[in-house]
DNA sequence: TAGTATGTTTGTATCGATCCAGAAAGGTCA
DNA sequence: TGACCTTTCTGGATCGATACAAACATACTA
């Protein structure tokens, strides 16, 4: 059952059946409701969205690329995100499109061998792409398929539309409060991972942060040991940590670029027998629900992430009221597991 | 930048540069590195997916509808079910199309008026259909567009494909549980809500379990008061509980459908001054990670969500191996909210 | 009564690919 | 050498709609 053979079955042109689902003000009531009724009837559920999106050029949907299709749902930070974006999405009635974007972090397949890229055959209108390793060459793909693009987090990308949060700003409230709580000794837990990290920009700017404030302090960016810990399972984690606290003149605070890494030192450090806040000053970063899964809760650096997925899609939908690149602010939450240092 | 285009300019035909991208047999590796590279220089990023789609019928996606787009990713147990769905997605390159379902349990748009109904237009090559309220009338809409559908939990519909779990033996082994405890005042919190669930059919058959247990302990079913619970604020659940628990004859325990009614309800009890599960016992119902989120943890009845969303999807793929309709069974799962009667 | 809005309906061109039957070229083998 | 395969490539038909301009009524104005 096509538009066309309803369109004869009815004694009517195709223009016009079509304008009855799409256009009501393009016809007559009484004969809007005789073809409804009749495509009812005969169980013809609409305009095929294949056939519509080819000729219309619009599907009625906007994509998301992150590292893994798991991260999208796991991370307790990102599902924030995502309720700001389904907010917007189900006032619009816009689907959202979850786009496998291939082994985190890794290279696209090359287009010439495998499967076709996901990312270039995602029937969307529109992408909100997550910085992460291979941003740029993501970027190109969706340059060529000449799809709006909004860039999330890390740093802007030429005049691409950009919404991120002051990760660097933040980054510097986080050490500058436990540097001046009076610790000296301090280690940070980076996002970055070995291999090129999934949510590569967002590190940087956040060391950039720690950085700024260590220097300030006068302390030698060299004297604060940096271990890459995203993506770790329990046990490499675990043990990355004891490496970390075990000697004498162990950190006296940590700097972790999330609030999973700072609850996961949190608890290693009680594993070990060292007292938040008292031995041990953690602070973590997202101000997500992980900063009061652990005893004591949190200091973290908060960061609005459902306003920042309300605005990625408006922005993605043509409203750049807010500006081309939004860079949101962030704020320093103090909580119980920072504390003066040790003397 | 078509591909007309691009085989123009290289002076071979359509055929042979769609060949070039979709099935690598067919031509030399010369000639197709050549078309590619071409491609890659003049930045064709390759077939577009909507003339694709409505040429071959096929679209690479898979369509994820539920009560509301929220509920996707908030609900605990579901992200559980989620995982299991992505696995199996990202492993075939396949992408997840969350569809907006309209207001929660609510009539679908009519067609008639305002913007058509997403599922209608939805691009996708299936449609995993959570069980709600409207269930018939969405699944006629997707008979009509002819697209391969798997219901989700609830009771099969005709011979459509099916994946639920054992509700009513769940719901028999809960309230079972609570009997051979002692229990005689139950009380039970249901999915259901006032207007229609978002859960109907699950409601339906673990409710059926409770019935059975109760039939069994020669209990009647009016003497338990069922509580739609579902979908209030926090307000409207903690008055809810407290109203059951209120009086001398209160229940000694409280069968909830979910995990999260069950913390609820402890927390409430909690309030009240109500030890768990020495005052009271309380059963939840999934085993998700909410059933560790308060204390004494939730003796609760488990399901594996992700083996549901792993079947879901290789059977909407067209693996019936392990049948059309699938039951999986549940298992009680005893904790430290449940105990003995008080005396 | 002609002229002008206003509101409906129609036809033609077009969106950008894939499918499939078959042509052309090159190889094998008795 | 000629019959018969294979491999490689081509062309026309087709998927199912929407856009846009033009045609047709009908009513209203002058």
């Amino acid at each position: 059952m096509t538009l066309q053979t309803l369109a004869a079955r009815l004694g009517v042109s195709r223009s016009t059946v079509s304008n009855a689902f799409n256009r009501p003000d393009q016809l007559s009531d009484a004969l809007r409701t005789r073809i409804l009724d009749a495509a009812d009837q005969l169980g013809y559920a609409g305009p095929d969205p294949a056939a519509r999106s080819l000729r219309s050029g619009r599907v009625g949907a906007i994509g998301l690329v992150q590292a893994t299709l798991r991260y999208v749902i796991e991370d307790a930070a990102n599902r924030l995100f995502l309720d700001g974006v389904v907010d917007v999405c189900e006032q619009e009635g816009l689907a959202i499109v979850l786009i496998p974007a291939g082994p985190g972090g890794g290279p696209l397949p090359d287009g010439h061998h495998g499967r076709p890229d996901a990312l270039r055959t995602a029937l969307v209108d529109g992408v909100i792409l997550h910085c992460s390793a291979n941003l740029a060459e993501r970027r190109r793909v969706l340059a060529d398929r000449r799809l709006p693009v909004v860039i999330l987090d890390g740093q802007p990308l030429g005049d691409d539309l950009f919404v991120g949060v002051d990760d660097e700003g933040g980054g510097a409230a986080a050490a500058g409060h436990v540097l001046a709580l009076g610790h000296r000794r301090l280690a940070v837990l980076s996002l970055d991972r070995a291999g090129g990290g999934m949510r590569a920009g967002v590190a940087q700017g956040r060391q950039r942060g720690y950085d700024r404030a260590l220097a300030a302090a006068g302390i030698p960016a060299s004297d604060v040991p940096v271990r890459p810990a995203a993506g770790l399972d329990v046990t490499e984690f675990t043990a990355l940590v004891r490496g970390l606290l075990a000697g004498a003149d162990r950190p006296t605070a940590i700097l972790a670029m999330s609030d999973e890494l700072a609850a996961g030192a949190v608890r290693v450090a009680h594993a070990m027998g060292l007292r938040v806040p008292h031995d041990l000053s953690v602070v973590g970063f997202d101000d997500s629900a992980t900063a009061f899964a652990v005893e004591p809760p949190l200091t973290t650096v908060r960061q609005d992430f459902t306003r920042k997925g309300r605005l990625a899609v408006r922005m993605l939908l043509g409203d750049v009221s807010e500006g081309r690149q939004v860079v949101l602010p962030v704020e320093l939450v103090v909580r119980g597991s920072t504390g003066p240092a040790p003397a």
